[in-house]
Parts: structure tokens; C-alpha cells; sequence
DNA sequence: CTGAATCCCTGGGGATACTG
DNA sequence: CAGTATCCCCAGGGATTCAG
């Protein structure tokens, strides 16, 4: 989530970016954070218990990661299912829609490869001059 | 850029996604920020001006407009072109770099206009449960 | 006009302890 | 195991002012 203080004045005659109607915002603001891009990546490989995705991700808290779910939930981009073992067990796994969506950004995240060098080659050369 | 407050102890069998060298991550960050994605979008329509930018924008502040600007001119996806006119006069452009990341984002941005109503409806569902 | 410098406040998110 | 509840810290970013 994108952090706004009081959202201010918005010239009327602009298209509001910050509306909940805005569709990139509100995916950016879905996949731009931390966390959940990895998570999505993790169960691209199936289902997966809580435990399980907080070691594979590595670093993360719980307070963390069970809200990402969460909201990744709500959105509807993954199932939550829960089975009353002893103790519980709770699996994580992709819906189609959020299978869809994991290909939509791997756009981004293949262009990404192929054009890192360029960029970290632009920073050395920008560090250069300042 | 995502807050990380002290990158602890990262699992060392486990690809370190904070890593600068993890594409993904150095994309996200630069493109998941509040306003980094709407500038890049406005740039698309050719050379724009600071104060033109922070108009059509909307809402942001100089200082972070600044900020994102630098920091998208260091990774060379923008142009940053100075005139000595008096006042001076200053126009960003994309780089063909930035073009081609636009393009790669407007998967992302594409799927989201095509599935907005499958994630609010999704979201009217979860929280009629809740 | 284009920023840089300052001050301030908020909420994301880390650490830890506790439940069903 | 799978979370919830608390506390706390700090970097992002808003508002305002100053400068080349």
C-alpha cells in the first residue's frame, strides 16, 4: 500500500490516479510492495502452508506475511484453504486469476533481466558525474 | 524504494531477493512507488518541463518529484536536458530504455484494466464474509 | 523556473509474546 | 501450526522556505 497523508487538493479537470477506479494503481499498489511479488513467485510451484512460504521467502515476520495474504486473498489472486487437522493446516495456492496475473508480470521482471546491466552501468556512469 | 530497516539474518541457501543484483526488485522499486509510473506515463507523451510535470501529475511535491526524477535519470530510463535560458529552463524525456520499460509495464497496466472487475468483485465477496 | 534545504508526521513493517 | 496483539522505530513523503 501506497502511503498518502491526506490526499489533497486533486485538480478536478485529472484523471484521479489515487481513485480505487485507477486499475494500475491499484495492481501497483497490490504488487509493489515488499513482499508480495515474492510470495507470488513461491507459489507459482503450488500449494503452500504458511510455515512454509515464511522460510521459503525468508526474512519476513508473520504480521507481514498473514496480511499480505490477506489481501492477496481479498483481491481473489489466491485460495486459502483450511483443514481441520490437529493442529490446523492451511495451504496457499494461486487462483486463476492470480495465475494470470504472475504472466503479466513476467513482462516486467524478464525485462528486467535483460536490461540490468544497463541499468546498473547507467548509475555507475551518473555516480561518476555527480 | 521499499523500507528495509535492518536486513537481518537472510537464509544463505536462499536467493537474497534484496540483493541489488535481483532484477525483480530493483524494477519494483523503481516503478512501485507512489509516482514513479505516472511520470514515466506522462513522459510517453514526449518532452515535458518540471512545473509541466508537476501540473499534470498532480498533487505531488517538488521535493519528490525531484527525487523520483534523479533517481530515474541515474538508471537511465529518462533524459534530464538543461536550456541556459533565463529562467532556466529544464525538459525530461524518456531514454530508449524508459521506452522500453513503459512497453513492458503496459502488460501489467493492460491486465489491470482487464481484470479490475474480478478483483472488486472479489473484494465485495471476502468482505461480505468478514 | 527549477530545484535544494528543513521540519514534521504518519504508517509500514520489524521483534516479540501470546492464543486456538 | 497459523495466526493475532503490542510496542516501537524509521524512512517516505507532505508543507514550506530559500537560492541560483
Amino acid at each position: 500500500m501506497v502511503t498518502t497523508r491526506k490526499l489533497r487538493e486533486v485538480p478536478s479537470d485529472h484523471y484521479n490516479v489515487f481513485a480505487k477506479e485507477c486499475p494500475a494503481r491499484m495492481v501497483l499498489d497490490r504488487i509493489g510492495d515488499k513482499w508480495a511479488l515474492l510470495i507470488l513467485d513461491h507459489l507459482k510451484s503450488g500449494k503452500t502452508r504458511f510455515n512454509e512460504l515464511k522460510r521459503s521467502v525468508g526474512g519476513i515476520s508473520q504480521k507481514v506475511l498473514s496480511g499480505v495474504l490477506k489481501t492477496l486473498e481479498r483481491d481473489g489472486l489466491i485460495y486459502r484453504e483450511v483443514y481441520p487437522t490437529v493442529p490446523v493446516t492451511v495451504e496457499y495456492s494461486l487462483t486463476p486469476l492470480g495465475e494470470t496475473l504472475t504472466e503479466a508480470i513476467s513482462a516486467v521482471t524478464h525485462w528486467a533481466e535483460l536490461h540490468m546491466k544497463e541499468i546498473l552501468s547507467a548509475r555507475e556512469a551518473y555516480d561518476l558525474k555527480v
